[in-house]
DNA sequence: AATCAAACTGAACTCAGCTCAGTTTTGAGC
DNA sequence: GCTCAAAACTGAGCTGAGTTCAGTTTGATT
């Protein structure tokens, strides 16, 4: 299990927090963020139920950390995957296979990141918990303007009709993410095979014309 | 606010059940299924905390309940506004804009069932409860079911491309539900204005030919 | 070895969800 | 009007996951 997607700069050596993360998406991605008993995760860390306050304040600032991390992660994976793409056509074919370039623990991270996205919309009690809510909200803002932005180009450069750039971000990515509804690692679908299917209805849906009624 | 979309045959005159559920969709729909006190949903019907277990086995049961009416209604209202439709394109349109035709208490509804939809994945422990998830995962299918039907058919009478239709049906219904996530009754845009981009954004998917890489 | 911060622990607290044992209300049938 | 059963309801108390607290251990540095 890749580590990386869930470590951060201020982690010292002796850390346990990339494993405590680690662990937790496990859990939250199993059975789910409410179902999961936070002690459950100490143990399968190997640690006390109280050492776990050592590192985060609460199991949901656990959750919003999560998240906030999965984002940051889309958000790079958009910047990396459409930089240098000679038109927005493949700019926008090469953001839906980034979407999907993903470790089994990454798609764990993004169902849990879908699932409780709901999360956001509410200011949460503690200080801590607010801080991580608005960093994933402002996320959020951030990736929804990546496929806004990259639709506008598009637009002026003929190369996609003219619609509203922020209801079609929002519809791609709605389309993109909902995969993590029901796509689970080892299924009947690969998820290469899905990605391209998906990729296909993204084009169709941004680049395509009106056909007549029939 | 409706109550006909909460009711079933067997509630009695003198039932609060209708009551009780209207209130906790008000409730999970605004702060959140999690953050909702049981407590504050019997407040708002006017009996003790207590009493609410006379109608549900648990809070849990309850979200359960929400949900499996909220995609009763959603099965109900795809078979109605496709019934008489004269070709496939037109009855996918209908079906799109059924989903919209919701009152504001319906559109809580579909936000509680969308954020939630996760608890359906994991067996639950009382008999009840799973019951209902049982119910609601029948219905699921039944609705993906649906639109794959639709699909099929278009695709057999030469309407639209050859496709995998479960896959389509399900990226068009994460496509379509996938709105609920954003969407606030009273918010900048129309329900009207969405479920015609939406509209657009289905057909183009489904009966739209891939256009030439640019 | 002394030091200090990071890492950790066991016991106890909190409070929302829930159980239980019993009471009140309602309507149908005499 | 009275009886009775079922539905509707209640207050007191239980339960357990999440959390706090006061103190202990670990390990790198000097």
């Amino acid at each position: 299990m890749s580590i990386e997607a869930l470590t951060e700069a201020d982690d010292g050596p002796r850390s346990k927090r990339p494993a405590i993360l680690a662990a937790a998406v496990e859990c939250f991605g199993e059975v789910g963020y409410e179902a999961t008993k936070w002690s459950e995760v100490a143990d399968r860390v190997g640690i006390g139920q109280t050492a776990l306050y050592h590192y985060f304040e609460s199991k949901a600032h656990c959750l919003l950390t999560i998240m906030r991390l999965g984002l940051r992660n889309s958000d790079a994976a958009f910047r990396e995957a459409t930089a240098g793409a000679p038109s927005s056509s493949h700019a926008l074919r090469a953001a839906v296979e980034a979407a999907y370039a993903l470790s089994p623990q990454e798609v764990q991270q993004n169902r849990i990141l879908q699932s409780n996205i709901a999360l956001l919309a509410n200011e949460r009690a503690s200080r801590r918990e607010e801080t991580e809510r608005q960093a994933c909200r402002e996320l959020v803002a951030q990736v929804e303007h990546n496929w806004a932005e990259l639709l506008e180009r598009g637009m002026a450069a003929g190369e996609f009709p003219r619609r509203d750039p922020q209801m079609m971000a929002r519809s791609l990515l709605g389309l993109v993410v909902g995969v993590w509804r029901w796509y689970r690692p080892g299924g009947p679908l690969e998820l290469r095979t899905i990605s391209d299917f998906i990729t296909g209805c993204c084009v169709r849906m941004v680049a395509g014309r009106e056909p007549d009624a029939g």
